[in-house]
RNA sequence: GGCUCGAUGGCAGAGUGGUGAUGCAGGGGACUGCAAAUCCCCGUACCUCGGUUCAAUUCCGGGUCGAGCCUCCA
């Protein structure tokens, strides 16, 4: 297995530590609003990821946090004066619905930074211990300029870092590139004593300490977002290296590549962002996935609603394959080995899914009992890895378009096809036809199959 | 300004130093009462200028354009 390592910026194969148990950390979301699709890109990639290294290796320990202290959060629930845990849970709960509605599996692992205070403490003091940060003014922060490796991740020179700098330099740091690692909190906002006095920690300390409470002290494959190279994951780099006296944090760094909407960049602060739970009122959650893994996960990708109705497009063809089978015979066959080829290649989830429609195409060919059987387990498995194709062909096609449920109901489609086929059957061709068109222009396709008549809702 | 990464046919999107993935759209054919679905056939695509090479879309350098980071952000 192949993956590509920002920190060396080339691909390497992949060896775990300990191939009893891979380890793989991934930063998840600050729950202080609804999560949109460039949210869920890297959810649903790292399941991918998490789905194919399960195949190969007996234990995977899969974290991926919930930050549940945040600034952003006291905000939000100080403008609707709750406390911040009424925020916290309503954002993680609808977190969690919408990566279930595109099928991204839990990790194995899912800690919140509320539950990790003592950990996220103690792991500060041991920096102040070892001379990696000091106290000043309520604050503690991590000194830079100690950690020699710091810009190795991001691929940054220090003294440029600076010179860009649009931020003004707190007067207590001991050095302009200087983070926070815990800061002082008024009486009106939350805060947990330490001992540096009623406080709140860093965003980058949060995700250290997590990740050395539950994974230990090297961690196999660290993941994220590509914006979170700098300033996050150089952080997280430095605190937990100077942690753990010198021991190599993550061995593997992978980030995803951004989605955009009309050639630019989503996110809250720009205000051009689609909510998970607004596309998914007009596309099923597992034309999204697939939407979303049409691309490398390296690169840049493009959301629109054309992107979006490929998909389905490319499901109906997949799911069409499935239906077209029919009842076939059980068989135990596996995902081909170009498919996990494919994955095992860095994620190529664009060369898997051409493996699937080899799959697919090769399955409406064949007329042997026996091969088709093969054929339908083995597009099923490789599905399965990507977490696709596992409903039943017939609940594809007659799903509605979303969550918002639209066009004739089962029973009232089924009284017209009925119509037709006896209008048909009296060879009133004419008649047959106008129900369906009729059906048509309100979303309900009609086939002639052998197997008499099929429908699907467009 | 500094740094990172891209530029492939109508669209999306892999990949490769020399036999043009895959999907959608489109054209032709088979099948069909007509369609749809399915199958068969059809596209001489690799930003630009140099260089290396017997051979470059693929490697190297310049340019142009695009995205991202340098500030919270997946």
């Amino acid at each position: 297995m192949h993956l590509h390592n920002t920190l060396s910026g080339r691909k390497e194969e992949f060896v775990p530590l300990n191939p009893e148990r891979v380890t793989m950390y991934v930063c998840g979301p600050t729950v202080y609003s609804f999560a949109h699709i460039g949210n869920a890109r890297p959810a649903v990639v790292f399941d991918v990821l998490a789905r194919v290294l399960r195949r190969r290796y007996p234990r995977v320990d899969y974290t991926r946090n919930i930050t549940d202290i945040d600034d952003k959060i006291n905000a939000a629930a100080a403008k609707e004066g709750v406390e911040i845990g009424v925020i916290t849970r309503r954002y993680t709960d609808i977190y969690h619905e919408d990566l279930d509605a595109l099928g991204v599996q839990r990790p194995t692992f899912e800690p919140k930074v509320t539950e990790h205070l003592a950990h996220i403490i103690s792991m500060i003091e041991r920096l102040i211990a070892n001379g990696s940060a000091y106290a000043a003014q309520g604050h503690v922060l991590f000194n830079v300029p100690s950690y020699a490796g710091y810009g190795e991740l991001s691929k940054r020179d220090r003294r440029e870092m600076i010179a860009g700098a649009r931020v003004e330099v707190a007067p207590y740091k001991k050095d302009p590139s200087d983070f926070v690692l815990w800061k002082p909190s008024t009486d009106e906002q939350p805060g947990w004593p330490s001992p540096w006095g009623r406080g709140r920690p860093g965003w980058h300390i949060e995700c250290s300490a997590m990740a050395e409470a539950l994974l230990g002290d090297t961690i196999d494959i660290h993941g994220g977002g590509h914006d979170l190279v700098f300033p996050h994951h150089e952080n997280e780099r430095a605190q937990s290296t100077a942690a753990h006296e010198g021991a190599t944090f993550a061995r593997y760094w992978l980030h995803n590549g951004f989605l955009t909407m009309d050639s630019e960049k989503m996110s809250k602060s720009l205000g051009n962002v689609l909510l998970i739970r607004e596309i998914l009122k007009h596309a099923p959650g597992e034309a999204v996935r697939l939407a979303l893994l049409t691309g490398h996960y390296r690169q840049p990708l493009d959301w629109n609603d054309e992107a979006l109705a490929d998909a389905r497009r490319k499901l109906d063809r997949l799911y069409g394959a499935l239906r077209d089978a029919g009842d076939v015979a059980a068989s135990d066959a596996k995902a081909p080995d170009a498919f996990i080829a494919a994955l095992e290649d860095d994620i190529n989830t664009p060369a898997a899914l051409a493996e699937l429609f080899e799959l697919a195409k090769a399955l409406n060919k064949s007329t042997d009992a026996a091969e088709r059987a093969t054929l339908v387990a083995q597009l099923r498995d490789a599905g399965s890895v990507l977490g696709l194709l596992q409903q039943p062909p017939g609940e594809w096609f007659s799903q509605s378009t979303g969550s918002a449920g639209e066009g004739p109901s089962e029973a009232e489609i089924e009284a017209a096809l009925a119509a037709r086929l006896a209008a048909k059957a009296a060879r009133n061709f004419a008649e047959a036809d106008r129900i369906r068109d009729d059906l048509k222009a309100r979303g309900v396709l009609v086939e002639d199959s052998k197997d008499g008549q099929r429908w699907r809702r467009a």
